[in-house]
DNA sequence: CTCTATGAAGTTTTT
DNA sequence: CTTCATAGAG
């Protein structure tokens, strides 16, 4: 039904009402001031958001007097193209995306006014905890503390909640790990010594693009007037992931129209580890001038499915009842294998099975809780020959060699990036962190005093790097802001061959810099290569020439699922301890399990299969744990078995 | 100072 | 199966 809806075109306002249902047709007619819009799964929300953009257009609203934020750029880009297909009007100058690109955007206008350059670098969590790791360094120095100090890993999760929920350091620490409270002086010394470090280097990491947008939104009210005052609609697409500060910027860019239309399910919120809170939901539901449409009819799922769906909603949610309007097929099957090894083979036979049936390979994906349960699959598909594209794991822009080459392009948008200095100076034969290090103190100061790059590079790298300053020097001439031309020329002139010497499967990567390149070669600037590369999710890799993405099952978490759906869904190691997650079970988050395994099952348009295991958790971490017996952590027996079919799979 | 070998340890979800 | 820390050789 979905595929074929869009095709329709509306030549007014009033035709909107043919395409729609009641529920969704209220929800677009009559949505405006504060309004909430609580759909369930595969209600066909982008099907509102679509038409409700449509619907302010033909009521003379300007593109650019909307703004559309997303959960993630290709939901945002999805949209836009769905819009444009249902009213032939050009939207280019409408704003949408991810808050992180939102606020980028604001950012880079209005840096100055917070004590940035506005050519401040994005830093990713690896570049974040290389910072933190030297700011821990520099607290050991400083400090003769002879407990055992936290991880930069943990240190970071703690003040990114922090940031995230507006909450105080003690209130984090307690939330995210109780035990490490001994050392809150510690985290709050690290805290301070990392930011400024980030200042000193004019580079934000991903909360910083947040906190500092809110921090220039609420100082600095004729910015805050100048973006609000031309936003005369504000869209908010899987609201129940917003943390705290995330409202405070829409509410704040909402503030001169105050139309602010939220549209989400609260019981699919699944980033509270982010600081989301679906209580924001709750919150917007319980303020009087908040217009709350609900709708959920469900067209994605069989009546079969619906049913275990209603079952399984999760309790501490807006009370709601799914109806679908399919016709009835199938039981959701759960599937019992003695082992991973035996659950590897069921997943592989039965997705054969489905291929015999003559569904694409494309309509199957199968969901896990955590990347590393995807790992047997993986072997057990690629010695099946199965095709599959993964959503979960490493991102192609994290994979050492392409942080390399972003390196290259991140010193030429900002030479103060310290981070990036240190990659690149540490990949030539000779350098280590010492002598990098002071390389990079001796552009920084250069550079501070204003002298070009270019002119320094020969006086503050010692003579007998010569390669180092050649290919310095030389990208600092290339500037004419092209990242093809740069990448090509590091790549030519240094790269290929560290790479040959460096690595064993050079071959695959160097494929995937060639790829980067064309990719790169779409971008006119690189400020604009850059600010995608960084805030955007997944950028695939195709498999050298061959584009087989049509030919592939899916493999991802179920947080990668969000949003998407399947013919066939597979769910696997649904044990206590892997699905839910042990660590979450020992922090006693269970209902956040909950609700993720709402969003895992309500996945699937036709075939649901949930596979388990006798041996208890795949996961040897948490193997024997007292957690396996607790029913009330296994999710199988929770389910009544009425709604299901249950397959007892031995193999010999 | 850099680089390599060795052993140990820690495993969630991501813009 | 990784990454990470450390020791010792170059």
């Amino acid at each position: 039904m979905d595929s074929d809806f869009f095709e329709i075109k509306i030549e007014e306002p009033g035709f909107i009402k043919e395409d729609l249902d009641e529920e969704q047709y209220e929800a677009v007619k009559k949505s405006d001031g504060k309004s909430l819009i609580i759909a369930g799964p595969g209600s066909g929300k982008t099907r509102v958001i679509t038409y409700k953009i449509a619907y302010l257009l033909y009521s003379g609203i300007s593109p650019e007097n909307i703004l559309l934020v997303t959960f993630t750029r290709a939901a945002s880009k999805e949209m836009i193209k769905r819009v444009k297909n249902v009213t032939n009007i050009n939207i280019d100058s409408m704003t949408a995306g991810t808050f992180h690109h939102v606020c980028n955007m604001i950012l880079r206008k209005y840096a100055a006014r917070i004590g940035y350059k506005n050519n401040f670098t994005i830093l990713d969590y690896e570049d974040s905890k290389d910072l933190m790791k030297i700011a821990r360094n520099e607290y050991k120095e400083n400090f003769s503390d002879d407990r055992e100090l936290p991880k930069e890993s943990v240190v970071l999760k703690i003040i990114s909640f922090a940031s995230n929920s507006l909450k105080s350091l003690r209130e984090s620490i307690m939330e995210v790990s109780p035990y490490l409270i001994e050392h809150e002086n510690a985290i709050e010394d690290m805290w301070v010594k990392y930011n400024e470090l980030k200042r000193d280097i004019n580079a934000m990491d991903y909360d910083d693009i947040l906190v500092n947008t809110a921090m220039l939104l609420s100082t600095n009210k004729d910015v805050l007037n100048n973006i609000a005052s031309r936003y005369k609609y504000v869209l908010v697409d899987e609201f129940q992931d917003t943390n705290k500060i995330q409202l405070d910027i829409i509410e704040a860019l909402s503030s001169v129209h105050k139309n602010l239309i939220a549209v989400g399910d609260d019981a699919q919120s699944i980033y509270s580890f982010r600081g989301a809170r679906f209580e924001n939901v709750q919150d917007f539901i319980n303020d009087d001038k908040t217009k709350l449409f609900k709708i959920q009819t469900n067209y994605r799922s069989t009546p079969e499915i619906v049913e275990l769906v209603n079952e399984m909603i999760p309790e501490k949610s807006v009370p709601k009842r799914l109806k679908s309007i399919r016709k009835e097929y199938m039981k959701p099957t759960i599937i019992e294998t003695f082992d991973d090894m035996e659950q590897c083979d069921a997943v592989a036979q039965l997705i054969e099975n489905k291929f015999d049936e003559g569904i694409n390979a494309d309509e199957i994906a199968v969901l896990y809780r955590s990347h590393s349960l995807s790992m047997t699959l993986q072997q057990k598909l690629d010695s099946k020959r199965i095709s599959y594209r993964l959503l979960s794991g490493k991102r192609f822009i994290e994979t050492a060699h392409i942080k390399d080459i972003l390196a290259f392009l991140k010193i030429v948008q900002n030479p103060l990036d310290k981070i990036s200095w240190m990659r690149i100076l540490k990949l030539f034969p000779g350098v280590g962190t010492k002598t990098a290090s002071n390389i990079f103190n001796k552009i920084f100061s250069g550079y501070q005093e204003g002298t070009a790059l270019e002119n320094i590079i020969e006086k503050v790298i010692p003579a007998k790097h010569k390669n180092i300053i050649k290919i310095i020097k030389n990208i600092y001439l290339i500037k004419n802001n092209n990242p093809y031309d740069i990448i090509k020329f590091v790549f030519d002139e240094f790269y290929a061959g560290y790479s040959g010497l460096n690595f064993k499967d050079s071959k695959s990567r160097n494929m995937d810099i060639e790829r980067f390149m064309d990719i790169a070669a779409n971008y006119k600037t690189l400020e604009a290569f850059l600010e995608e590369m960084t805030l955007s999710e997944n950028i695939e890799i195709k498999n050298g020439e061959k584009d087989q993405k049509e030919d592939q099952v899916t493999l991802t978490t179920v947080h990668g699922a969000k949003g998407l759906e399947w013919k066939v869904v597979i769910i696997i190691s649904v044990n206590p301890g892997d699905f839910p997650n042990g660590m979450a079970l020992k922090e006693k988050k269970i209902e956040e399990e909950e609700r993720l395994f709402y969003v895992a099952i309500t996945r699937a348009k036709n075939e649901l299969y949930i596979l388990k295991q006798t041996t208890g958790a795949v996961n040897p971490y948490m193997r024997n744990s007292f957690l396996i017996y607790k029913k009330e952590n296994d999710f199988i027996q929770r389910i009544d078995k009425n709604y299901v079919e249950i397959l007892k799979l031995r193999y010999s």
